[in-house]
DNA sequence: TCCGTTTTGGAATATTCTACCGAATTATCC
DNA sequence: GGATAATTCGGTAGAATATTCCAAAACGGA
């Protein structure tokens, strides 16, 4: 379904968004028109899922972020599926994955700063009805945030 | 130094990394010169580190992905350093943060499939000097994937 | 081989980007 | 407060780019 041609193509754009049609056609060596329909393509086939500018989060003002491990007290869809739907609205919480292991979920939560990690714990995490354990790793240092995929 | 309108602008950026300066200006109410000039300004400053196409993992071919905590045996500058460079290199590894609690590292991995994940831990993990342990925590369903700030 | 389908490259047109202008606004100094 | 300097503004024009269209080439199956 994604052929080679296509990777490249993805390739490309996960490292630069903005390429212009031009730079792309060149880069993976087919026609502008060519490269052109293979991209949109691509968006409609849902491959490409968008495009996203990359923030600084320190300079733009997120200076703290933390990893969560959170663990349900028990599993029954109602539960679940509320734990989900409140993670899905908001906004600090940029990622959120569903493990093996010792916890059940692993979020990603970016915030202006202490206080406001404080509030989202006591505002909003420890309120979510059936959570048994919410356990704080607070991030020292981004090694490496990336969002492409190893073709 | 990020003002309320380029707030404004780096949200909508988030959101449609290809807006045009056009859309972008009426959406956050400038003009297309003024607004040109501030993105511009957050390119330049660092602010905007980049764009990037958003691909979708599973479509593309990477149906497996987990989250593994990493503990070093020992500290030392040197290790660290090895530790950082090693994960730097490999693009398996889309995030790798260094974390308090229980494990130093929390990295996420995303390969095409079980295998590929074995040989990541058997060729490269298992062979960074200084490691002490390394937890699996399998991603059995990304709820949320997020790039975009809270602001 | 032949025919139907898909994909291609190139050209034409529509849209957008980018740099530059003078005017307006804001900041600075006396 | 008033004059001046520095910034920021909106509008515009030429260059660059995106998007559509069409005929030709490549492909696949019987």
């Amino acid at each position: 379904m994604v052929e080679e041609q296509d990777e490249k193509i993805l390739s490309e754009l996960q490292k630069d968004g903005r390429a212009t049609n031009q730079q792309l056609a060149e880069t993976v060596g087919m026609s502008t028109s060519a490269c052109w329909r293979r991209v949109r393509a691509l968006e409609e086939s849902g491959v490409i899922e968008g495009y996203a500018a990359l923030v600084a989060r320190e300079q733009a003002g997120f200076a703290t972020s933390a990893i969560l491990h959170v663990s349900l007290e028990r599993h029954d869809v109602k539960f679940v599926d509320e734990f989900v739907a409140r993670v899905m609205k908001r906004r600090e919480v940029l990622e959120c994955f569903a493990t093996t292991g010792d916890a059940d979920y692993h979020l990603r939560v970016v915030v202006r700063d202490m206080d406001a990690y404080n509030k989202f714990l006591d505002e909003f995490m420890f309120r979510i009805p059936g959570i048994r354990h919410v356990r704080t790793n607070v991030i020292l240092k981004e090694i490496k945030t990336g969002v492409a995929l190893p073709f």
